[in-house]
DNA sequence: ATATTCTCTGAATATTTATACAGTTTACAT
DNA sequence: ATGTAAACTGTATAAATATTCAGAGAATAT
């Protein structure tokens, strides 16, 4: 009888994968996909799951897994981000200078922006450079190594 | 009638402070802090604040407030810029003109850039004059309702 | 001033979600 | 084989949350 466990796979995918907003229709997803059951089970999978229902920003809620399958699938993104823009970084004092390829240092500024790397203060992009400003106590020592945790395989 | 205002904000910090799962404790609180509103309300007041329910990891749900909030702590420190520097907003045309306090235009002008507010294309500061420019089809409204939004309790 | 619109609210109700309870199936020990 | 416990489920219902409707002020326009 592992027909339950399947199912909870079944729908992690459907949630992942649409904007539902309550379990009658993913219930009708469910079925579907050939897994009939009741809203009370459906109810018990999804506390089984850890499914929050979060605001989609505008007028709206929808299912949502928990952060860890979520957080970090969006965070990998700007890692690579990172990773495909950036060029050297050299510092001068409490500032910092990213090169990065043409065009790339606003998605690369901006991935900094959201990964909130506790020693970057601020940063502010060009075309292919980026000038970042330490926050007061830091020093680059500190930035790069929250790079090599954060950013792995970014060379220096 | 500033009321929901205020109550907005308690609640907030209700949240933020408790684990809180469900609407009814969540009155009882505000009723504590001297706001004494329906369940209906409050249900209005958590949508407005775009507050989730998420899973505590173990067998319960409790209120959350969106990722915005919780991100991005450095941008609290340029909200904190804003409001520091800022004196006034006035607008013609497409054009908007801030002033600040002596000195406060480049911090301010800088953490709108780190902001990111939708509605301007761009903005360039002096000592104590900021000179932004909405984005096409933005409004000074649209601009200021952004203002009320993303840096709460900026008067205009 | 009067009309008009907008924001905010409560009461009642609809919708959505969770659970108590009972029954079925499987696993596993005796 | 029989008993016992555990996992899983549906039905019915409770609990929680959202919305419809109507109305009261405030704000703004005429």
């Amino acid at each position: 009888m592992r027909e339950r466990h399947n199912r909870l796979s079944v729908i992690k995918e459907l949630i992942k994968n649409n904007r539902i907003d309550n379990q009658d229709t993913l219930l009708e997803m469910l079925k579907k996909e050939g897994f009939s059951v009741t809203q009370a089970t459906l109810s018990r999978d999804l506390k089984m799951l850890k499914v929050g229902k979060i605001s989609d920003g505008w007028s709206g809620y929808y299912y949502s897994l928990p952060e860890n399958d979520f957080v970090s699938e969006s965070e990998k993104s700007y890692i690579q981000d990172v990773r495909r823009g950036i060029i050297s970084i050299e510092f001068s004092g409490n500032m910092g200078v990213i090169k990065t390829r043409p065009g790339h240092a606003n998605s690369v500024c901006f991935a900094l922006d959201v990964l909130a790397l506790p020693e970057i203060l601020g940063s502010i992009a060009g075309d292919d450079t980026i000038f970042i400003i330490l926050r007061e106590g830091m020093t680059k020592e500190d930035l790069l190594e929250s790079f090599q945790t954060r950013i792995p395989d970014v060379k220096d």
